[in-house]
DNA sequence: CATGAATGAGAGTTCATTCAT
DNA sequence: TATGAATGAACTCTCATTCAT
């Protein structure tokens, strides 16, 4: 599988000549820094352990971030960034609201597979200054409040059983926000799998009547993988 | 509420007087340093902090632990602990596969709103030792494998509709593992409110056909409250 | 062997019952930080080392000791006096000068066999206070003012060939004293056989002409061990 | 004496500019410290101290070592190697047994005069790590069965009388390591005079009848100095 | 007397950050 | 621009010593 391959392919090679675009750079730090945290954790990961694996110095570090934590921020906001894709562009799609969670958790469920997504719910927000962490939160309060209008639309339409929204929304928020505690990108579940299967299952306990009618919640697409 | 109001007050007066019961003072330690563990993470909590709170100098931890990292660990042992209760229980109880399910997210769901328990989801397993990692994890299979033969028991009992075993249990812990990472004691919903819905909200999704005959499925007790 | 037996038992058996003679706990002090002293040197040896060997209390200790460098300095002091009652006995005695130096090497190296004797030869001065140094060192000139009070004197009667006497002091004293770096108790060689081979190897050097004389330079009772 | 004072010069000189040779650097931490090994020994001296000694602060020294316990183990390499260089030089070249003794105990005296060298014997291998310790301890052995084979060559070819080679290598090896214990620099020895007198008079002892033949089995160099 | 408890002082080590080249 | 060097602050852990029972 090349495109795996190629993602696996350590991102130093970006340093490898000085005349390369910084913004790569800036990313490819950026990319190594998730990989790491991912791994050991922020706090235990060092300025050094990050150059290190880039090939690069620690010093050169601060041509592309003022502080460490600055760099934890950038993966965070890449992260949410990745999830306000997904969520714009479903809260604009016509549907029931039942289809939108299904939509929902499908898309979610696969940023959580990818390291900037597992970053933004993973990593200890307690490293973030208390104005990262504002930002931060309320990043994630508007992810829960999105889901929750889903849930009270389904509601209102009649494709989900009257429930409390919030205890729903924190439960399938819980659900697929976990998946990046023991997701991993060499285990036997693929991202597809793990996103379609807990649009169905998720989305099988809201609906209304006839589970029958739940099969075509889950979105299309990741059927035919 | 006087019991609450019990809890919360500070554990320093177990060190009030030099001649006091140690196993108290031990636990006065593990209490106070649980909650510095889910307030500040434990790498950002010094024993300074630990100490501090509990108005005693540093070295005096060393009278009831050999190293930091065995405080995490005891954190550990005592939350699995509370676990390890409720699951035997539940293990040896008559029911459908589909009720025990309930019993386990209903009890699951009220560690996770103990700060012990919490720690043992929330802390990052990162900071124990190969050797305590093991035992740790192990310990945390263990709860994964129960979960899933007690939905597989539901399957073939028929109170459980046909699904994956392995995803719905994903599914599930995750849902109420996530419940260490929102809940707060001052919050507005209460350990009992979160664990009977939970559990009802959760066992909506397996249940087959009707699914009146899910309110069954939640505990009595509970309801009580 | 009944004696080393004996020489191996604890010493905490003289804290066995509340009622016993303080002085002799004194001693068993010594004898288990003299041993202590010998195996991890006196830096690394806590007091709580120490008494747990005697099946004590750290602050037991301090019944019978102000500081612990007083424990220290008492070892020296035992073992300066196992040289310095030799020492006086030989000077008193008749004999050449170099029989003087023979009977010395002799009575030396048995002490430096025994671990308050290893004490004051092995042990760190640095770990002295200023005035403590001060006496031991006071206490170790003696000794080599001795020795070469002897070798003079063996110039003076014939039995000992011209030389410099502060050097061949220094070489029979560094011989000597080296012993208790490598001895063991539980070593191929005892105690008296390396004290009458080196009295004799040592005095080989110094005797003036015929070497065949200087058999009897070293002392009858060993030659029979 | 300029070249003395050279030596006695500090070594922070070496500190003095922040691009300087790295390898200068490192030995100059090496240098310092051994002196300060030697003043205080290792236990008793904090790398601050070192530090201090060299105008820099403690965790610069972690530029140029691991751990503490690195700066002894590289102090003992250092000394070794002087040992290594001058036992080989006198394995290969010709002579009898007893020249050659006779110029082990020049050279090795001459070591011992040397901070490198004296931090060899004088040091506490306690301190050391089990593995370092087997390094060091195989160290020695060496340097002991070299004399030892040393000896036994002179017993073959009749210039060394015959005795028990163990007992004269001890001997003959605690004189000379005893020197590192009182040899000072600034003393009214100097390590030449040391040196020669010492091989003369430890090997009067070992040789064969006409004591006038030994005059030639010590090293001609020393002698003119 | 004897002891469990507690502490102050200090050590080695790590690391984000800055400086100087 | 990029880097080796350096540092200050912080943290864990140890231990001789003293207090209170």
């Amino acid at each position: 599988m090349p495109k795996s391959a190629l993602a696996q392919q350590p991102h130093w090679k970006a340093f490898a000549s000085r005349r390369r675009d910084p913004t790569t750079k800036r990313e490819a730090v950026l990319k190594t820094a998730a990989e790491l945290f991912l791994e050991k954790s922020y706090g235990r990961t060092s300025l050094d352990d990050i150059a290190e694996r880039l090939n690069i110095t620690k010093p050169a570090l601060y041509h592309y971030f003022h502080k460490k934590e600055e760099i934890l921020l950038e993966c965070y906001r890449w992260g949410t960034g990745l999830i306000e894709e997904s969520l714009t562009e479903i809260a604009g799609s016509a549907g029931t609201g039942l289809e939108k969670v299904a939509a929902f958790v499908y898309s979610y469920a696969n940023v959580m597979t990818v390291n900037f997504g597992r970053c933004v719910m993973r990593l200890d927000e307690g490293d973030l200054s208390t104005q990262a962490l504002e930002e931060v939160r309320t990043y994630k309060r508007k992810i829960d409040r999105r889901l929750r209008s889903f849930i009270q639309e389904g509601i209102r339409d009649g494709s989900i059983a009257p429930c409390d929204p919030k205890i729903a929304a924190f439960s399938i928020a819980g659900a697929v926000n976990w998946i990046c505690m023991w997701y991993e990108p060499a285990g036997p579940l693929t991202a597809e799998e793990i996103a379609s299967q807990f649009a169905r299952t998720l989305t099988q306990g809201l609906a209304r009547r006839k589970p029958d009618s739940l099969r075509r919640a889950a979105p299309a697409g990741p059927s035919a993988d």
